[in-house]
DNA sequence: CCGTTAAACCGTATATTTCGCGAAAAAAGG
DNA sequence: CCTTTTTTCGCGAAATATACGGTTTAACGG
């Protein structure tokens, strides 16, 4: 089951690029014929390797012009500390990613913010009171090198 | 020009959410006319709200099941050492992300290789061979906790 | 080696969607 | 108030997607 061949990777690829591009031109750039590549997409999507689609807006644009990578340590007293803090980070919008990491701290958040003010109080207002938060050091980003590359299929 | 309503921030979340939805459902849930939901739409793409349209791939289905974060720092001994490295960066498939922070170190890289066996030759033919690399601080994420939320509109 | 079964492939026909066009409405600017 | 520009929106032609069903291919167990 669930195999994955050359065309396949050629599909995730070129839908990494542009996810709105039409089943009839997908087909054509792929060499097989449109309603073959209509399966294809409903079983690449069935067993998981297409997860969704999504609009990539400028956050620059919607008044969130401000990216901080945030390195939270926890204070790991109850057993389920871990558990409380990454259910409480689901619910904060303005964060947009969150991983355990292995390292000198605990927690590595990435959120968005209009400006330093909004910062200063989504830290203290939100981040702070979350359940087990020890420790924070902040980076406010200066500049997007890199915003959001496509993974190398 | 450029203004932005109430329908307009509608619009993007939902595009975030469902990048494929079809502009006559879209319209449908906002409240006003296909068409000219057509033109709302290549409004806000011309004025670069929406940059473009992707497809969200499970990085664990094609073998990139490792996602590692690395602090780095540069030694700042020529003056274009920032636009060297940032060049670098760029070609680098692996980097899914890297910004330029302020803080104790200078840049954060984001990068998604096969296992720990790839990052550790990743590490020593890409990363610390880029220009005016000093030192580096490798934190690999043992749990994603929030993977890749939506902007906050 | 063969038969069975399940999955993948693909052409046709139908249903859905998109988009250009032009009229109507609304907004902007004297 | 009138003119000009922009936005809104209905219609219909053209493009697109997809359900259906027959054909082919692959996998597995005898």
């Amino acid at each position: 089951m669930s195999e994955i061949d050359r065309i396949d990777r050629r599909i995730l690829d070129l839908l990494q690029r542009d996810g709105r591009i039409t089943n009839a031109e997908l087909a054509q750039r792929v060499g097989i014929p449109a309603t073959s590549m209509s399966d294809r997409l409903k079983r690449l999507q069935k067993h998981g390797y297409i997860l969704g689609f999504t609009a990539r807006i400028d956050p620059h644009r919607v008044g969130l012009g401000l990216l901080v990578f945030v390195e939270v340590s926890l204070d790991k007293t109850t057993p389920d500390a871990f558990e409380k803090f990454s259910r409480a980070v689901r619910h904060a919008p303005e964060i947009l990613e969150c991983h355990m990491v292995a390292g000198g701290f605990d927690y590595l958040v990435k959120a968005r913010v209009t400006d330093m003010a909004h910062y200063r109080s989504f830290l203290g207002d939100v981040l702070l009171n979350m359940p087990g938060v020890a420790e924070t050091r902040t980076f406010p980003v200066m500049e997007e090198v890199k915003p959001d590359a496509p993974l190398p299929i």
